[in-house]
RNA sequence: GCGGGCGUGGCGGAAUUGGUAGACGCGCUGGUUUUAGGUACCAGUAUCGUAAGAUGUGGGGGUUCGAGUCCCUUCGCCCGCACCA
């Protein structure tokens, strides 16, 4: 006998998320006004950009961090899991070009729709604290850290070369060019000199370096990211005199122990000295016009040759006055590194070697791995291993380091060089010339200055009524809103028209979560007790931009005392794509390939069919689902025919979290055949149990528990969700009993974090006395007895040189000889050992016993 | 070029310190129920073999009583960075 034998997900869906929110179940604590001595965990995804729809990339996203944070309430601690949007951005202003609506009004709109879908997901949000990065509330306060971090020498203008997109109309932070392309655009980069607002970001290079290493809990992936981006690298910077009076230029090197075998020096086209000698050189302002052209994608670095323009000049070599350097000016070497300019040693780096040998200059030895001592060195490829030092002078003989060491502290002695430390890293350029963003709230005054908004005026409100007609920033043409009084003065002055790259946004969103007062950013004592994040989630493509300014910005308001953590996210974890097979047919000679969704496909073991007629379809690799390949699932679908519970049990199983999700039909299928399944076993009468205990079943459940909570903690979902199904399997196999019962409560808990509807469900249907809480959002998660974790009874396998042969079960535990002789009892063993005496036994105890013949 | 990751059935993937490879799911095969079925249930499913057994974690070699796991070597795929001095 059954109750009811179809889970009715949508129904349900509905029900229990009213439920949750008229119970105002998921309120964080407020920790400042009730302190608690329960553990906190923060579990944070990261914020969606509202962009119009949820993508099935989301749904996984939050359903991992959902679970985390239901499990975590079960099992004791006060939980923030909060959400909110990253409002600010460049498609706003796209939607407001083509479509003519308010970057504003399609923000929000999209954000109502979003916030729609994710809340038919079921997830356990405290949507109390929910923002949104465009209202006034939160950039508001954002104006006024920018303003405190000037204050303490953070934030500066500058005038200089920018990556100017000449799509966006925009200007882009080096972490925002890609290939020498926008990130967003995709348009070739152009150079130009602007003014523009910076954080010093480089003033933390070595302490965003450091901390790398107390993030234990950090995939070890984005740490070495962030490693190479920041690029420490440690040498000598010195100082080439010029012979004949003219002005010298400092270069850096990483192989001071090398410069006996220098053989020219060689400038960027962009450092100044090579502007100043082009104005009196056509052909060299020529060559450096022909440097600009050359692209910096990798296919064309790759083939690019060496190129150079002698300049005429020499500077003396530092070692030897009388040695005289040609000075070159080079097109691989990069005026934002170092110092723009560096010696060339041909015979140990490959790139001065491919450039000496086609310029014909000498190339000299000075680093010997063996017997040869050759001042010529031959060949084409560098040495670059390890070795000591020859033709050298004083440093012949000494290792590379000790060459290293003693050639920096010479030039410390003599006062042409120092040794220093050199970051790849940039300060973070901030300013963007468009409308939908932060502004910056500061006033140019002819007679005062750059000036902060005073605090009291803040926050800076952009105007509503803007006009997208033509290219460009609309605050900077807007007729009224930049001209001000100057706070200092009081004479005319204009606003800055500058807003904030969208990535400040989102550099401290995580503390406004946590606390978010009306007359400040945030209240200190509250972030003391949230931060840092327990566990953030989100994409591998944060690895850089977001995770290192977020490092940067926690950093920067700790040495402004404003709070006590450094590092914002303890535990980082990056979760893989939502993939599906793509559905093309090729059009013929240059024509674009169609793609096709998977709702127009009929998909068979063989093959795929168009459905509208049948015509056979190519089937592709399985891709991240992207718009321009159409192969995406489109989640209110989902959540329509299959509920929320299916399609977040699916986005858990199977794959690692970690690893891309392949989505299938027949996925999302098991996914809901196993909530009625479950479902059933809920159900079914006989849960009431005869009052009868079964052990085996009572292990089981106990080890159950113990596993499937340390799957969730460690975020092997994939893990968990299959001792579900273990457990289930056995529930189902077991005969009536009081364990039973308790079995299925249990199971209720179980499942709760991944089918939180479900669950609700079940466990209104328990009877009072088993119900603990009103709702299972609230329940406890089940209790373990250690003493049900061990089995007394083992399965022992033997094997015979190494291959298995027999096992048998046996007392957990027993000793050893007891366990060898059992094991040598065995008739199939008796049988194949024929008496012969084994050379020797090897028994592991409660696992195997290896016969050695 | 530099750095990192991954190769296990038809598929997604499991597998404490080296200790019974393939848990769990999908798919597939056969069967049973049901008002039709796309539902449910039962049995099976690494490969070869009727079986006994043999083989098997990309390839080759090594250490070991014992290797998916450790070492050497090699092949393939994926990701990140990139003329960084």
């Amino acid at each position: 006998m059954t109750r009811d034998t179809r889970f009715s997900a949508l129904a349900a869906d509905s029900r229990w998320q009213k439920a949750w929110e008229s119970a105002n179940c998921f309120a964080t604590p407020d920790l400042a006004a009730e302190p608690s001595d329960r553990p906190k965990a923060y579990i944070l995804e990261m914020f969606p950009y509202p962009s119009g729809r949820i993508h099935m990339g989301h749904v996984r996203n939050y359903a991992m961090g959902d679970v985390l944070a239901r499990f975590k309430r079960m099992t004791g601690h006060d939980v923030l899991h909060p959400m909110g949007w990253d409002a600010f951005g460049m498609p706003a202003e796209n939607a407001a070009m083509e479509k003519g609506v308010h970057p504003g009004a399609w923000t929000r709109e999209n954000i109502a729709s979003m916030r729609a879908q994710l809340k038919r997901l079921g997830l356990a949000i405290d949507w109390n604290r929910e923002f949104a990065t465009c209202d006034p509330d939160y950039y508001g306060p954002e104006q006024s850290l920018f303003i405190d971090l000037y204050k303490a020498g953070l934030v500066y203008r500058k005038e200089s070369y920018v990556n100017w997109d000449p799509v966006d109309m925009t200007v882009l932070a080096n972490e925002q060019v890609i290939d020498g392309r926008g990130w967003r655009s995709g348009a070739l980069v152009e150079k130009k000199k602007l003014s523009q607002w910076f954080l010093k970001i480089t003033d933390f290079a070595a302490d965003l370096l450091d901390g790398l290493k107390g993030l234990d809990q950090w995939p070890e992936k984005v740490r070495l990211m962030q490693e190479n981006w920041i690029g420490r690298s440690t040498g000598l910077e010195f100082s080439f005199k010029s012979v004949g009076g003219k002005p010298g230029f400092d270069v850096f090197t990483t192989r001071p122990d090398t410069l006996f075998g220098a053989s020219f020096a060689a400038i960027s086209p962009d450092h100044p000295l090579a502007e100043k000698l082009a104005k009196d050189s056509p052909d060299l302002a020529a060559f450096i016009a022909e440097c600009r052209r050359q692209g910096t994608s990798a296919e064309q670095l790759e083939t690019a040759d060496k190129n150079g323009f002698n300049t005429g000049l020499t500077v003396e070599h530092p070692l030897d006055p009388n040695w005289h350097l040609p000075v070159w000016v080079v097109n691989y070497v990069l005026m934002d590194y170092g110092t723009g300019a560096v010696f060339g040693c041909p015979a140990h780096d490959q790139r001065d070697l491919d450039f000496a040998r086609k310029y014909d200059l000498p190339v000299h030895r000075v680093i010997a791995d063996g017997d040869e001592h050759h001042q010529v060195y031959h060949g084409d490829e560098a040495y670059t291993g390890p070795g000591r030092l020859v033709n050298s002078h004083f440093l012949d003989g000494m290792t590379i380091d000790e060459a290293k060491a003693a050639v920096i502290a010479r030039a410390e002695h003599d006062g042409w060089g120092k040794g220093t430390t050199v970051w790849r890293l940039r300060d973070w350029g901030v300013s963007r010339q468009r409308y939908w963003g932060t502004p910056i709230p500061f006033i140019h005054c002819d007679s005062c200055g750059t000036i902060p908004v005073p605090k009291e005026q803040l926050p800076v409100v952009l105007p509503e009524d803007v006009d997208f007609s033509v290219p460009g920033n609309p605050l900077d043409r807007h007729p009224t809103w930049k001209h001000v009084d100057c706070p200092s003065c009081g004479g005319k002055a204009l606003r800055e028209t500058d807003t904030l790259d969208t990535f400040v946004d989102s550099s401290w969103y995580f503390l406004r979560f946590a606390s978010a007062p009306a007359d400040r950013p945030f209240d200190p004592d509250v972030i003391a007790r949230w931060l840092p994040v327990d566990q953030y989630i989100g994409g591998i493509e944060h690895a850089i931009l977001h995770l290192l300014y977020a490092r940067f910005w926690t950093r920067a308001l700790q040495h402004l005392g404003m709070i006590h953590v450094k590092e914002p996210f303890r535990s980082l974890f990056t979760q893989g794509m939502v993939t599906h097979e793509t559905y093309s047919r090729a059009q013929g000679e240059g024509q674009p390939t169609l793609y096709f969704t998977p709702t127009e496909i009929n998909r068979t073991a063989d093959g795929a069919t168009l459905l509208s007629d049948g015509s056979s379809i190519d089937v592709g690799r399985v891709i991240k689902m992207s718009k321009s390949k159409k192969n995406v699932v489109d989640p209110d679908a989902i959540l329509d025919q299959y509920g929320a519970d299916a399609a977040r049990w699916f986005m858990l199983s199977d794959s690692p979290p970690e690893r891309d999700l392949p989505w299938s039909e027949a996925g999302i299928e098991g996914a809901w055949r196993f909530a009625q399944r479950l479902w059933r076993v809920f159900s079914d009468t006989e849960n009431v149990g005869d009052g009868s205990e079964d052990k085996a079943l009572a292990r089981t459940l106990h080890q159950s528990v113990a596993a499937i909570g340390a799957e969730i903690e460690a975020l092997g979902f994939n893990k968990a969700v299959a001792k579900v199904y273990a457990l289930v399997n056995a529930v189902e196999k077991a005969k009536p009993s009081a364990t039973r019962a308790e079995a299925c409560r249990a199971l209720i808990l179980l499942v709760a974090p991944m089918m939180p509807h479900l669950a609700e469900e079940a466990w209104a249907e328990l009877p009072e006395s088993q119900r603990t809480t009103a709702l299972v959002a609230d329940a406890q998660w089940p209790e373990v007895d250690p003493a049900l974790l061990v089995d007394d009874e083992v399965t022992i396998a033997i094997q015979i040189g190494g291959k298995l042969r027999e096992t048998f079960t046996f007392a957990k535990g027993a000793d050893k000889a007891d366990v060898e002789a059992a094991a040598l009892a065995q008739p199939k063993i008796v049988e194949m050992l024929a008496g012969a005496q084994p050379k020797k036994v090897i028994v592991v105890p409660d696992r195997l016993v290896n016969i050695v013949v």
